[in-house]
DNA sequence: CATGATCGCTAATACGTATTAGCACGTCGA
DNA sequence: TCGACGTGCTAATACGTATTAGCGATCATG
């Protein structure tokens, strides 16, 4: 390992190809303006020069000049580990991928991001978001704080997944929760139940309140439409809620609930949906082993991932007019876990 | 979207404090070396004024001027989609980003890299390498040339899998195929086998090569071992031919392939292992359902991918001494499809 | 032939940081 | 009182690129 013989710059070339430093840059970015002009030769032997010592610019130089880097960053909130959160991540990133793909960018994965109070923090001592020319933002809950700080600096960023302002409107391409949640609740309502109980994952961010939104919105018009937080573990006792409160229907948050839910209903002897139905409100983000295809809607990652991309490469070039706000929609997914409600007696 | 506000850079810092910008830069690098002495109440009041006003310094700055950004390259060389290779890359990635956070380093895809004659080229027009400090090379296949060029403009990287030599050693962190398979040989030869038939990709790959020349050490002590090429489209007429041969187990490079294997031969009434058994050289690579548990080994891809980061970082630091290679070992897995062969008739 | 206009290129500078030589100002010892 | 030395800081420069004002030469035009 000798010390790295230093890289070749355009001085360089300028220097074989008997030209300024200056002409080999607008050469190089093909600069073709009417106050900028290269004799054909002279073009010619710059690029031959280029092409035999293999050159290629610095990147970070051309950053420093430009304020242009053709990288964008993504900053994942939670902690990456362990792989459960990975998979909920994975499809916005696939999006992600291919869309910075077709665009010629570059992603930087800010995996250097410390971890501070048990959630990782984008603002530290040394904060290395200028690295990107913009960045994305992923996970289910986004510090309000950082969001103020970037909006305060004029970062350009975009969320995945809608957020309330922060300082100011907050640019985001987020999935329509309330719309899809909404839906499921006129199909029950539709199917005959009329009492109905929803299930929150009891965490505190934009897109759970979204869902309880769309329910509630909707779910009013029922005889009776109360929610509750609820976890696997706790799947018994919620399922005792349940039955003694007479819901028919669950609209269940997280999807490894209504699968414990569901086995602790057939432990008893119950069929969903026979004598439960049960709804899901997106994809699991934990892999969890089920037979049964669950009635409920799907979430259009890779999608919110590519048009995340999209929405930054305008906000950074500042091709985008206005605050940028996306809500895509949500594909009703027609399971086995929503049938119509047992004929019940009549209640007073 | 009005103009962006010029950032707050070191010399704003210095007139706010009353010091020179390079004073700013000593009290930030924390700089107490013998010949660079800053007073308390100096370094005190340079740091106050970085907090009020949330200074962080500018990476591509500091990277231009110091030559270490704190990056991590990454490089997928198989196209990224469709998602199969997508599942093969991932367990890497999480072992990379593991390790890469533990360091404070951060990734960078190279996801502009355009798709040349069906292939990602490393060097293009506008080449990118230099963002980063180094780089991990991804993929079954890797271009000779492209480590060639590497290794000529003695640029950091570490290819995650065995390389041969590419105009000089190539760094690399990689899985002993050879021994596992070698290990797998032996197994089979202690249960009574002696006609075993490997079946390849057919691919031209070091992982490939190192495979069969783990299979080739150890099975040639068997009466007869042969080789050939085999996919799952095929497995009718391989399973055809195995019979015919006489083979009683085979080791099979290609996971789906043997999955095929096993159907074709329910189909026909033989039973694995009673009638064949089988063999399989590495986790699958694309989510094939299957409920038998083969026997063969696991790739120890994380940690592969997490070694990467370790010896890359070695590298680019220069507290690398000669060349750094090294293999991995492959944990046996002890599945339900190796068995006895059947007690053959008597060959002549 | 004088005067612009156009062409092809270069010199100079900016980007924001890190590094280093060295300056100004003590203080101390003889 | 004078050099030697230590202290605390700054001026200058480098890193490699992009950009722009502008210079000399050539060309067209009256």
């Amino acid at each position: 390992m000798t010390a790295t013989p230093r890289r070749v710059t355009q001085r360089d070339i300028a220097r074989m190809a008997g030209v300024s430093q200056a002409t080999v840059s607008l050469v190089l970015n093909n600069r073709a303006d009417a106050d900028v002009r290269i004799a054909p030769e002279t073009r010619d032997r710059v690029l031959r020069v280029i092409a035999e010592t293999g050159y290629a610019a610095d990147p970070v130089a051309r950053r420093l000049a430009s304020r242009f880097n053709r990288i964008i960053g993504v900053f994942t909130y939670e902690p990456a580990f362990p792989s459960g959160s990975r998979d909920f991540f994975h499809p916005f990133l696939l999006g992600i991928e291919e869309y910075a793909e077709r665009v010629g960018c570059d992603l930087l994965l800010f995996t250097s991001a410390p971890v501070i109070d048990g959630r990782r923090r984008i603002f530290h001592q040394d904060n290395r978001l200028r690295l990107a020319d913009g960045c994305l933002l992923l996970g289910r809950e986004i510090d309000a704080d950082e969001l103020h700080r970037l909006n305060r600096d004029g970062y350009p960023y975009v969320a995945v997944g809608r957020r309330d302002d922060a300082g100011g409107p907050v640019p985001y391409v987020g999935a329509d929760y309330a719309t899809a949640v909404g839906r499921l609740a006129e199909l029950a309502i539709a199917r005959g139940h009329r009492r109905m109980t929803y299930l929150s994952m009891g965490i505190d961010a934009e897109s759970s309140e979204d869902r309880r939104r769309g329910y509630l919105a909707t779910a009013s018009a029922a005889e009776s439409a109360r929610h509750r937080p609820a976890t696997a573990a706790d799947a018994e006792a919620v399922l005792d809620d349940l039955l003694a409160d007479g819901s028919t229907v669950a609209f269940v948050e997280d999807f490894a609930t209504a699968v414990a839910l569901e086995r602790a209903a057939r432990r008893r002897g119950l069929s969903v949906p026979g004598d439960l139905s049960l709804l899901t409100l997106g994809d699991p983000t934990v892999p969890v082993p089920t037979e049964l295809a669950f009635t409920g809607f799907r979430i259009p990652r890779e999608e919110m991932g590519r048009q995340a991309v999209e929405v930054l490469t305008r906000v950074i070039d500042g091709s985008a007019s206005g605050v940028q706000q996306r809500l895509l929609p949500c594909e009703l997914v027609e399971g086995a876990t929503l049938g119509a409600p047992e004929p019940a007696v009549d209640r007073p």
